[in-house]
RNA sequence: GCCCCGGUAGCUCAGCUGGAUAGAGCAACGGACUUCUAAUCCGUAGGCCACAGGUUCGAAUCCUGUCCGGGGUACCA
């Protein structure tokens, strides 16, 4: 797991050993400390609980332990400006202003503001999208595009060499049925049963027509080839358009080839967790705890999706990842604990592997779910949405929520509303703030020049920077939960103050001095959701 | 039946590793542009955080049960 770190300057762990000492010297337990922002901000900046939590185990009361440690406290000067307790045991820090004019300056130094390092010098791989090439991406498709790409982005800022890699399975019943369903297309005669009805397969019986001319004899393996060949063609450019790439597309057909299957089942075997019944190969995931067996191999001959799976994610292993990520929709959340399983059982570290389920996508249109199939040809594509209302704000829909919510994406809304997604409300922010330095500039000031952070004294101003101060800790939480929606909720929040602070103070005025503070404090923001928004893969626009 | 998610303002959703007065956007209503971008800001209204128990000094948050919705429960992926 990653570890928890900070930038030199960050209050947190000083105030959290302070505290520990305290704690120690007053002959208290150990606890282990939190600090967190109240809701009101009368109470301060930070607070913690740690009174509260020792009263029941001394038998004290808890404002009373809470003013012994307040009293006992040992804190470097002129950082803290006030300490209280509250009711019922609170014991809350007011920070001076001095320390947020520290922070300043040091997200002005560092064009990083707010990066990791709790993944340096370690390798990641984020799987995600790992659709099979059966038709094009729908708007379904799009949240875990957005959602991988994101969590990708995520540990590349905490320092990770990250690979973005895309599995398919090329080899099983889907793509078989694809190849007959266009098959069918060419000679015109009824398509197989479950096979693919979008007009999509008849334009790839065309292409097919129009390049091998009318002679293509029945189970040439160029219907599936050229089908598959288009429809990955159309998946990657809707990929690209959503600003995600893929840096290594696997698929199944490789570990057959490898040998890598059959050395799954003989080494699954060796564990004694193999076995045939019915003339089937089964995996014995009752004797690992899971509430019934599975079947590896069918009695036709061919594996189940399992079985290569297995094989897919053991390759991952040897190819010395620190960190595996599997992105799944909640369709196959029933498929990932046997994979752990057998590679528990073929003694793999699988903590080193996390799988984020995300839960669908409701289509509504005209105030009404829309029902989409890939199979009947029947949805709305992830191209036609990015198409219709851009990258950014695809992007950002999928993002701003989180991905255990049932989305429901109102396609009315995002396309007649656009002017009013609030993608553009971070987007806006960054805008001005470019516009206010370009016009500062064309002021005369100079945009460098030193500054007295004395000067930025204005509650605005103070509540805007103490926003900006968090950006490091909120990346850290989201390391550790992998929910990109925190820093778009972090995104927003700090766009809303940059927004409170616009409208109470001019920037650019005849007051130099307090003009040249000003433009540090508004460089700074533009920092910090530059550097949001670059996680989340959304552009920072200059003019809007 | 069993398993995984969810149920928070009229709508879409944050908040959930327990904290003090539950938030945002949209929709509604009322204000603010001779100023660095009004894609903004300020204000009003809107809530038994599905329901019932439990744990706790303290529960939207944790536990149990019920109800409702989505997904799974294949020798499909």
């Amino acid at each position: 797991m990653p570890q928890r770190q900070n930038t030199p300057m960050t209050i947190l762990p000083q105030l959290i050993q302070g505290l520990a000492d305290s704690l120690s010297a007053l002959g208290l337990p150990e606890r282990d400390i939190k600090l967190s922002p109240p809701n009101n901000p009368d109470f301060g900046d930070l607070s913690t609980n740690v009174a509260l939590t020792l009263a029941k185990e001394t038998g004290q009361n808890p404002v009373q332990i809470a003013n012994d440690i307040k009293d006992s406290l040992a804190l470097p000067a002129g950082l803290i400006e006030e300490i209280s307790v509250t009711p019922p045991g609170f014991l809350n820090f007011r920070i001076g202003s001095e320390y947020y004019y520290q922070v300043l300056a040091h997200i002005l130094a560092d064009s990083n503001y707010g990066k990791g390092t709790s993944g340096k010098g370690q390798k990641a791989n984020v799987e995600f999208v790992s659709a099979n090439p059966t038709g094009p991406l729908t708007v379904g498709h799009g949240r875990q595009a957005v959602l991988g790409d994101c969590v990708a982005r995520i540990l590349e800022w905490n320092g990770y060499d990250v690979t973005r890699e895309y599995y398919y399975n090329d080899a099983g019943r889907q793509m078989r049925i694809l190849g007959q369903s266009v098959e069918a297309r060419y000679f015109k005669i009824k398509l197989p049963e479950d096979g693919y009805q979008g007009n999509y397969i008849k334009d790839i019986a065309e292409k097919v027509r129009t390049e091998k001319g009318n002679n293509v004899a029945s189970g040439d393996p160029v219907f599936r080839g050229k089908a598959e060949e288009i429809i990955f063609q159309d998946i990657s450019d809707s990929l690209k358009n959503l600003n995600v790439h893929h840096d290594i597309f696997s698929n199944e057909r490789t570990f057959y080839d490898t040998g890598a299957i059959d050395k799954t089942v003989s080494d699954l075997e060796n564990e004694g967790l193999v076995y045939g019944a019915d003339g089937a190969t089964w995996f014995k995931t009752t004797a690992v705890g899971m509430d019934q067996d599975r079947v590896l191999i069918k009695s036709t001959g061919e594996p189940t999706y399992r079985l290569p799976d297995i094989a897919y994610h053991r390759n991952k292993f040897e190819r010395k990842f620190d960190f595996i990520v599997d992105i799944f929709g909640a369709d196959h959340s029933d498929t990932y604990p046997d994979v752990l399983a057998a590679l528990k059982a073929l003694d793999y570290n699988t903590d080193k592997v996390r799988v984020l389920i995300h839960q669908f996508v409701t289509l509504i249109r005209g105030g009404e779910k829309v029902k989409m199939s890939t199979r009947k040809g029947d949805f709305v594509t992830l191209a036609e949405l990015t198409e219709e209302v851009g990258a950014d704000v695809v992007r950002y829909f999928f993002i701003m929520r989180g991905m255990n919510s049932h989305l429901n994406f109102d396609l009315d809304l995002a396309a007649d509303q656009s002017e009013k997604n609030p993608v553009y409300y971070l987007q806006y922010a960054h805008a001005r703030i470019c516009n206010i330095i370009k016009h500062g500039e064309a002021m005369g000031l100079s945009i460098d020049a030193d500054y007295d952070p004395k000067l930025l004294d204005n509650p605005s101003e103070i509540r805007l920077l103490k926003k900006l101060e968090q950006f490091p800790t909120v990346v850290e939480n989201v390391m550790q939960s992998l929910e990109p929606q925190t820093i778009a909720n972090y995104l927003h929040d700090t766009a809303n103050r940059f927004h409170k602070f616009y409208s109470e103070c001019r920037v650019v005025t005849d007051d130099t001095k307090l003009s040249n503070a000003r433009i540090a404090l508004v460089k700074a923001t533009r920092n910090v959701i530059a550097n949001g928004l670059n996680i989340l893969g959304i552009s920072a626009p200059e003019k809007m």
